[in-house]
DNA sequence: TAGTATATATCGGATAACCAATACTACACA
DNA sequence: TGTGTAGTATTGGTTATCCGATATATACTA
C-alpha cells in the first residue's frame, strides 16, 4: 500500500464513527483498527479528538465519552455529502474487488 | 469544508478514473472537478501523473492518454479492496445524506 | 503570419495528516 | 501500600498532498 495511501478520511471518519455510537478514544481507536487494518497511534488519535473538539463538532461527557454536538452532524452531514459525490460510483468499486 | 477536507484519495481516484476510461490530462481534471466541485490545479494533476508514472502504475501512448499498466490494474485492485474496507459501511453513508 | 485557446509541465512552498516516543492518570487487586 | 493494566494526553517532528505562479507546447483560426 505504497501508493494511495489514502490520509486524510481520518477525521471524517472520526465523526462517522462516533455519529453513529459516542465512544471513548480507546474504543474509536479499536473501530479504526478494523478498518483499516492498523491501530492508530495515541499521537495521531488524541490530536485529531482535540482539533475536533476545538472546533465545536465533539464534546466530551464526564466519563470520556465522545459525541457530536448539532455542529458537528451538520459538519457530519455535509461531509457525507462531499464524500459521496467524490465516490458517486462506489458500488462500482464494491463490486470490483469482488 | 475546512474540517474533513480529505486529503489524500486523489492519487487513488486519477487511478480508479483511468481504470475506468483512459484519457489524457485535461480530461482527467475536468472528471475531477466534477467530483470534487473544484477543479484541480495543473501543478496538483501533473505531478501526480508522474508520480504513477514513475512507479510503473500508469503509461502515456503517443495521444498523451494515459492508461493503466497491468502493475497499475493491480494496484487499484488492492487499493480498491483497502478502501472498501475502510468504507465498508458505505451504503449507510449514501442513505446518511438523502 | 500573428493571435488565441487549450493542454502539458515544472518549481517552490504551505499545510494537513500522521506517527513514535514519552508521560500522566485512574482504577483494580493483591 | 505497591504493582500492573488500560486509557488519556502532549510533544516534536516527518512526510505526503496539494496549490499558485509560471513557462512551454500544440493547434486551431483570422
Amino acid at each position: 500500500m505504497k501508493c494511495c495511501e489514502m490520509k486524510g478520511y481520518l477525521t471524517y471518519l472520526i465523526l462517522w464513527i462516533i455519529g453513529k455510537n459516542s465512544m471513548n478514544g480507546a474504543e474509536i481507536g479499536r473501530e479504526l483498527e478494523k478498518r483499516r487494518g492498523t491501530k492508530p497511534s495515541p499521537g495521531t488519535i488524541y490530536p485529531a479528538l482535540k482539533e475536533l473538539k476545538k472546533k465545536g463538532l465533539i464534546e466530551i461527557d464526564e466519563n470520556k465519552n465522545y459525541s457530536l454536538t448539532p455542529e458537528g452532524k451538520k459538519e457530519l452531514k455535509s461531509s457525507c455529502k462531499f464524500f459521496c459525490n467524490i465516490f458517486y460510483d462506489m458500488e462500482e468499486m464494491s463490486d470490483f474487488c469482488e
